[in-house]
DNA sequence: GATTTCCTTATTAAG
DNA sequence: TAAGGAAATC
């Protein structure tokens, strides 16, 4: 310890940094902004300021408070500062996190000041719309005139800009009648959280600034505390997330935020680009600095990427360079449907790996839909191509594991209705919808909680023999596993690292053996599922001793006393489940092909990046394509990520078919490759709109048959027709009446298929 | 109460 | 197509 800072002279602390990287670790300005460009080192320039103002200025770890997006990017962090601070606790004193965990860590510590419950649960998006729904019942709506999913996008949308339901009733813009309906819904849903302590994810975040705002003394400590604030992918916050920054920003605090306006891929959660932009006009003293130099990429993939960014027009403007070669030129796939584009990218990175003796893990396939995986799948595994799939259904959100997490909550709270109701029959108890029912209702008319009326007999009627036995089976269990949790509360201290960790174990070995979940889920009829479920719940046993391990109980920081409680630790870890997406990159051990959406590759890198999907309705989105904004720009951005992922060769693949959705839509390549400039480019097939090497296209005898019957007038499909400027195609599908009739025709190579609306197209019947 | 079958709907992206 | 909900059947 006594040696530490010596062993980090400034000079150390600066080898190897470029000038504008050493500026921005070294600057004394008060607001700093570092435009850090893709793979221009921006972890590494974040991490070095951190342990330049530990080491140099003398900040102490509690200090300073770095806030991420992504639970990835903080572990990344954590990591990368593990090595340089004396011993592994020091680490944690560090408050580095999400937005949404940071949050949680303060309202864990004052939310009683706005009257909740500090020990709220943390709702996802499928835990919300199971309250609303409660709510719903409650209050006698029908949930298909009000939509669940409608009215939480909604009330998700306000939140983020702040708007409470009072606000709302108030403002003119929504006094509409229609929205009075929505508000009212609103309000109750508000009340209804706070009154069943659960929270959703913008709730932790507009909460913890209506703390700030009117707990003067809360907000004195957190300034007092806090010298230097830190914000990562700064592009991407929202209003809320602004005015949080803002909050807990000191006027003599620093204030470093990192971002990149041209990664900016959040717009439509309500990331405003404008906060990068216009930093100036919130902190007039604002100080710029740029990093432009990139060491991850070839110079062809950043030429590439610079040239369809360059479109935009909300940007900085600045320009990506390397001192790197120019490398493989960027290959185009045109292929002919969904699967031909599968195989072909399957093909090409199995001879890759074969030629050039790479690893799988080394290639990644980007997307940018979930629902575009499926057909990549199916080519990997026909070529016996190991392979990780990332997104989706996220670990945390698996059945058997929101399973043993319900039953892990019973152990604490046992009022907990919603998790009651989630595991009462699972595994199979015989107690139905029905049952459940009317123990919903008994318990809202006697204003308790359904555990309240199972432990009083108060239901258990000689009316149901069989319902009470059932029941009563149900509460002995849950009372013999509290009672088992209780004795393993009394040897294991939770203020002990080592002994927290033995204790959560034991609590989710409860939650999973007890239960009698273990045993459902390993004899599963389905043998494809039995496997993985029991190992899930193995899996999940680990992360709690991991956890526990890396987060041990904080002490009160605000009125300085520590209150070590088992409740807590179990709270947190639940807490964590729900704000971790659970997926990672591949193990170091795991050698596999890695997909996964464009989003979710953000902020990683890999050797070969196939983009796959690239056209015009798929990438940019049918809906970008439709809107009046700019969310072509945002999909641009969208494409520039995607590109600057790749460190040696990128490949862009399209298909001029696609079956989805149960029907057969043609397309044209993606504008974002049209924008790439020729001579950078390395066809493989054809591309429509681009210069065209015949010998290259594939078989063009497009196998999709003609759809029989369809017809507008005389024009029917498989009808060939000559239009004044694209010559001569044949007509693909119709559809549309009168004034609005279309066709899709297929004219030569170079042209591609178009939809034509035949009012103007003044099309002509060829024999 | 559980299981099977039929019918509707859906596709942006994630903490 | 496939997933999820409602209706029908066991």
């Amino acid at each position: 310890m006594q040696n530490f800072q010596n062993n980090y002279s400034p000079e150390a602390l600066l080898q190897g940094l470029n000038p504008a990287q050493q500026e921005a670790v070294t600057s004394d300005a008060q607001v700093l902004r570092v435009i850090a460009g893709a793979g221009s080192g921006k972890t590494k320039v974040l991490t070095e300021r951190i342990k330049w103002l530990i080491n140099v200025e003398h900040l102490a770890a509690e200090q300073i408070l770095a806030i991420t997006f992504t639970n990835k990017a903080a572990a990344e962090m954590r990591s990368r500062l593990m090595g340089f601070l004396p011993e592994r606790s020091y680490v944690n004193r560090l408050w580095i996190g999400t937005f949404h965990a940071t949050c949680l860590r303060i309202l864990r510590l004052h939310a009683n000041l706005m009257g909740w419950d500090r020990n709220f649960t943390v709702m996802n998006r499928a835990d919300q719309e199971k309250t609303l729904r409660e709510l719903l019942a409650v209050l006698g709506k029908n949930p298909k005139e009000f939509v669940p999913k409608e009215i939480l996008a909604r009330i998700s949308r306000w939140k983020e800009r702040g708007l409470r339901a009072d606000m709302l009733a108030e403002e003119r813009a929504f006094s509409a009648r229609a929205n009075q309906d929505y508000i009212a819904i609103y309000r109750e849903y508000e009340k209804f959280c706070r009154a069943n302590a659960r929270a959703d994810f913008d709730e932790l975040i507009l909460l913890t600034i209506e703390l700030l705002e009117q707990e003067e003394m809360v907000r004195n400590h957190f300034h007092r505390l806090f010298r230097a604030v830190f914000v990562d992918e700064f592009q991407d916050t929202n209003e809320l997330q602004m005015r949080l920054i803002q909050l807990l920003t000191a006027d003599d605090a620093k204030l470093f935020v990192v971002g990149d306006e041209d990664q900016s891929i959040y717009g439509w959660r309500g990331a405003q680009i404008e906060n990068i932009l216009y930093l100036e006009r919130r902190y007039p003293n604002l100080h710029t600095v740029s990093l432009e130099e990139n060491y991850r990429s070839t110079g062809n993939i950043l030429q590439a990427a610079n040239a369809v960014i360059a479109n935009n027009k909300k940007r900085l403007g600045k320009k990506l360079w390397t001192a790197a070669a120019d490398g493989e030129k960027i290959r185009v796939i045109s292929a002919f449907n969904e699967k031909d584009e599968a195989e072909k990218i399957a093909e090409i990175i199995k001879k890759t790996a074969r030629e050039k003796n790479r690893s799988w893990r080394e290639f990644a396939i980007l997307y940018r839909r979930n629902s575009l995986s499926r057909n990549l799948e199916y080519s990997l595994s026909n070529q016996e191509i190991p392979y990780r799939i990332y997104g989706g259904l996220r670990f945390f959100d698996r059945q058997e594991i929101k399973d043993a997490l319900a039953y892990l909550r019973l152990l604490n709270h046992p009022e907990d209705n919603q998790a009651l109701e989630r595991i009462i029959n699972r595994p199979k108890r015989s107690i139905g919808e029905k049952t459940i029912d009317d123990l919903r209702l008994a318990a809202w008319q006697n204003a308790g909680g359904i555990w309240n009326l199972l432990t009083n007999d108060f239901f258990i009627s000689a009316n149901f023999p069989k319902r009470a036995k059932a029941l009563a089976e149900f509460t002995s269990l849950i009372k013999k596993m509290q009672a088992e949790f209780q004795e393993a509360l009394r040897e294991n201290d939770c203020r002990d690292a080592e002994k927290a960790g033995q204790l959560l174990t034991r609590a989710l070995e409860i939650a999973i053996h007890s239960s009698g979940l273990w045993d459902f889920y390993s004899n599963e009829n389905d043998r494809t599922y039995s496997e993985t479920r029991s190992d899930n719940l193995e899996e999940l046993v680990s992360a709690a001793k991991e956890f526990a391990l890396r987060n041990p109980i904080f002490p009160d920081n605000f009125t300085g006393e520590t209150t070590p409680d088992a409740g807590i630790l179990l709270d947190n870890f639940l807490a964590s489940c729900t704000l971790d997406a659970g997926d990672y990159e591949a193990d170091a051990g795991e050698n596999r092909v890695q997909l996964m959406t464009i989003h979710s590759a953000k902020g990683l890198e890999f050797p070969f990046v196939f983009v796959a999907g690239c056209e015009d309705g798929i990438f940019p989105s049918y809906q970008a394509l439709q809107s009046l904004h700019d969310e072509i720009e945002e999909e641009r951005r969208l494409c520039y990520v995607a590109f600057t992922r790749a460190r040696e060769e990128l490949s862009c693949s399209f298909a001029h078919i696609r079956y989805e959705q149960g029907r057969e839509h043609a397309s044209d390549c993606s504008r974002f490759l049209k924008e790439i400039p020729e001579n950078l480019l390395s066809m493989q097939g054809f591309m429509p709109g681009k210069t065209v090497h015949p010998a290259s296209a594939p078989n063009a005898n497009f196998a999709s048959a003609p759809r029989a019957g369809k017809t507008a007038g005389k024009f029917a499909v498989g009808k060939k027709v000559e239009h004044s400027k694209y010559g001569r195609g044949v007509i693909k599908d119709v559809e549309g009446e009168g004034e609005r009739s279309r066709v899709l025709v297929r004219f030569n190579f170079q042209i591609g298929d178009k939809w034509l609306v035949l009012k103007y197209a003044n099309l002509q019947l060829v024999e």
